[in-house]
DNA sequence: CATGAATGAGACTTCATTCAT
DNA sequence: CATGAATGAAGTCTCATTCAT
């Protein structure tokens, strides 16, 4: 590791400076790409559009990206990688407090203030597995935290798997909410959420006078 | 409607033949192009391949629509419309037992078995304003609802739009799930909505053993 | 076959004229093809060039042919079908004659005024198989009439394979005689070609005075 | 040659060093050059591929020649040098000796185990000029040879040009028979060669048991 | 009304060549 | 001299839309 230093000193600040350009291009495609795709969706940003936000030629593009279909990956799976990893953690970390409210929470903070990549991630038409992505990996923390803290004789009450879908579509609303609006912040959104599987919506709201079978 | 008949008798077989058989292509093209849109998703639905499956000739597409575009539309537009309709009426017509029960049912029962439209609307890549249509008419309707049966002094412990699209968020899991699995029928998937918002889930996997602010 | 005038006898005479004209804008294009390669060679033959020469839309041309490939065998083939069966039936038909004269002078028959093909077959660059396969042609031919006719004893004198491919050499450049002059006609061709074979060269150009191993 | 060494004698050590230098580079490229243009063809070749090959970077390439045309005529010229020159000399040297058996065997003697180069010069797509050049030279040697040994009497019999022609072909394809086997070695196949030239072939080979004209 | 051949703008992608370091 | 990131022209191919028949 260190040795490196030894054996060609003079080489590494070269080297160096390569490297860190070439990380300086690619995170500048990714960032406009990021843009594009979110304001366009998957099929209308173009790779022009890109390279001329980048502000490099379009060739370049393709040094750094295979095609279109690798950039928008790209842009998703770094874009997400962080947050997925805190909010793996915080499933796991919190020993024993295995709680919705700690998950919850952790989505929506991480979530916050990514509006781009989530529309990137929302919008992109056509191929349907892209689109659920970011909906799978949020059902899949859901449906651990709910198998691992509900009772046995609980499960029998609800259907796990749908619950999971439900809160997952709470979730993502919570964070669409927030492509047109700032408020409420991430520990409001999560309150409000919490509060409403909490204490649920009162009965004649649900109900009416009258049940309607 | 009847009036047309007394505009021009003598003519008016073959003319009605004529528009019977207008209407008889449109139909075949905005069928065809609900099962091509579903399949593909917008951008990769070619006018040529709705054609082929109208068996029509490709010009003939536009002398029902003038684009792409307006196909689109129409296949949400007219397959919603009776949907559509209907749900609004469960609202108004139940006098005065507007619920949300009767709502989410009504709702259920209408897209069960209707996925190829759902995911045409939901799948729109690109133009995030379709995608939302479907949402907004649902957010719509569970705003009303929730806005006639939340008394003054249970709004203040709710921010009501945003319960709205929680509710919103699990209606459309509930038709998104029927994307790929048949259960529970319309009426068990209301039900296991309802239970959840009626009970809430239990204490203790909201909140884990100890709460974490 | 001909009860079709029977039963839409109307329809035939639109169907025939969209079925010429087709054809005829196939086979501008094929021409044009033709041109182009033979000008320019596969790779610098570009599509654009095809179309501007054929008068017609670049997309057009992807109706008639899925990619420059396909155009490209097209040209080949259909260019060769008429040469190739004919020389091929020339072999077969004149019953137990079986003869070089006959097959070289179909060959050479054939191919004159042919050169724009022949500079397309001879010309492809990079597809090396492609190149090969006028000669591949023209070999096997050969090799045919020489395994007929040469008897066993005969045989072990030359190489057969080897000798074929002197033969398919010789036929070549005859034919590549005629990019670049018109003399001597299929005939005269034919008689030199048979005139080397049948008498050799003299021994004093062959050997030189001593000979030199 | 030496009198470099007048000029400037301190320097010499160091000059000469990168003289060395460059030409191993440079040699370098033109091996890796003649390698990938016969493995794709002058138009599927890249330079990126050479210079990889070559282990060098892409632009060090154009500090040698001036672009990819360049190289390619290099490849062939530097690459048929000795060979040509060798030849030339056959011909030259064997005073009063000139013999198409001379020739035909010096040239199949160098084209042995040159099939690379070989492959070059003859796939290149497009450039049909190029193509030729080897072609050329062959044909020229030829020419000259048959020219100088036919006495006049005899070239009344037999279209000089159209022979040397005839006689390319049959050596062209003995080189690419190559391309495929090994065998024979170079005496063996200037053997059958000339063999075939000498006897020619039977009779009944060429014209059956009637004539067909 | 219907047809389907034709159009042509525009998208993606490659690669020979340049040039700042 | 060497490097390799960057350039951008050029090529292939698709597909919504038009229009003569």
């Amino acid at each position: 590791m260190n040795n490196d230093s030894l054996t060609s000193p003079e080489k590494q600040p070269e080297k160096r400076r390569g490297e860190r350009r070439r990380a300086r291009t690619r995170a500048a495609i990714l960032e406009a790409a990021r843009q594009v795709f979110a304001r366009r969706g998957y099929h209308d940003a173009s790779i022009a559009e890109i390279t001329e936000l980048a502000d490099i030629a379009v060739g370049t593009f393709y040094l750094y990206f295979r095609d279109k279909d690798e950039a928008f990956t790209m842009v998703l799976e770094e874009g997400f990688a962080e947050t997925l990893a805190q909010v793996k953690q915080a499933v796991t970390e919190e020993a024993g407090a295995h709680s919705l409210a700690v998950v919850v929470r952790a989505i929506f903070r991480h979530a916050y203030g990514k509006s781009d990549l989530f529309r990137v991630a929302l919008m992109a038409g056509g191929q349907f597995a892209r689109i659920t992505r970011v909906q799978d990996a949020i059902e899949e923390v859901l449906t651990t935290v709910l198998t691992e803290t509900f009772s046995a004789q609980e499960q029998t009450m609800y259907d796990l798997p749908l619950v999971a879908r439900f809160l997952t579509g709470m979730v993502l609303q919570g964070i669409m909410w927030w492509f047109e609006q700032e408020q409420p912040d991430p520990d409001g959104m999560t309150d409000q959420l919490l509060a409403l599987l909490q204490h649920g919506l009162p009965r004649h709201v649900i109900a009416g006078n009258s049940d309607t079978h």
